[in-house]
DNA sequence: TATTTCTATAACTGAATAGTTATGCACTGG
DNA sequence: CCAGTGCATAACTATTCAGTTATAGAAATA
């Protein structure tokens, strides 16, 4: 089971934009560094310090090859990331069928004219 | 679709312990601000700011009875954040496959002695 | 060996975050 | 109406974060 502090550094990571950019370039196969920088307007510095977010998280790990250093998306911490939100979704879940059966209770008594989306 | 903004929010909100475990109480059923600090040694402030937090991602909703203001979960934004992760599992599926295939392959022509986890 | 390529690190800045205490405001109930 | 309850907001502090430029180091190449 994954620790607190591992989720509080798997969502903390997630919450990047250019973060969640890079896992999903690195969804596709792993890449170089400057692979990485290309797309973004941004110094290769500010990507070598996201990836050490990324690797300190543990979401990708880091390779040699030559001076580059291919870039490998570790699937665990997300798999653990989609179990947390799991755990709670046959709540939310519960919670919706709650709120679809109110909302169809309230529609029997509602005008076709006033339903809305 | 959610916007990348709102997956900031989302996944930003839920990079804090205290929040994932105010999540983690409301999923059984919603709760005033102060049945939500009592569980915690914070002050009822700084839980009034998660939740803060909680609402701009539209993690929450805040209802109204006499003085309280009673939180109520909000699936949608989280069921986007599965969404997003849930986009890249199967490429993470599939590049966990070749590498158990490639690792297959070469202990195909490896000693069994030499065969590690 | 000198140069170039690829990446990391240092030093800095501005903005955001998580917490605190003190206080104010809205609504209830006696 | 006024005392108390429930919650929010203000003001402040310490820390972290995302970006920058400049520089250093390590490995390949010419």
């Amino acid at each position: 089971m994954p620790s607190s502090s591992q989720l509080d550094l798997t969502f903390a990571a997630l919450a990047d934009p250019t973060r969640r950019a890079i896992l999903a370039r690195l969804a596709q196969g792993d890449a170089t560094v400057n692979e990485l920088v290309e797309p973004f307007d941004m110094s290769q510095p500010a990507i070598s310090k996201h990836l050490k977010v990324l690797e300190a998280a543990g979401l990708v790990s880091r390779g040699r090859d030559a001076q580059r250093r291919p870039v490998h998306i570790e699937a665990l911490p997300l798999a653990d990331a989609v179990g947390w939100l799991e755990t709670y979704r046959k709540f939310w879940e519960t919670s919706y069928q709650r709120l679809d059966g109110l909302l169809a209770e309230l529609q029997s008594f509602t005008p076709k004219s006033d339903q809305k989306n």
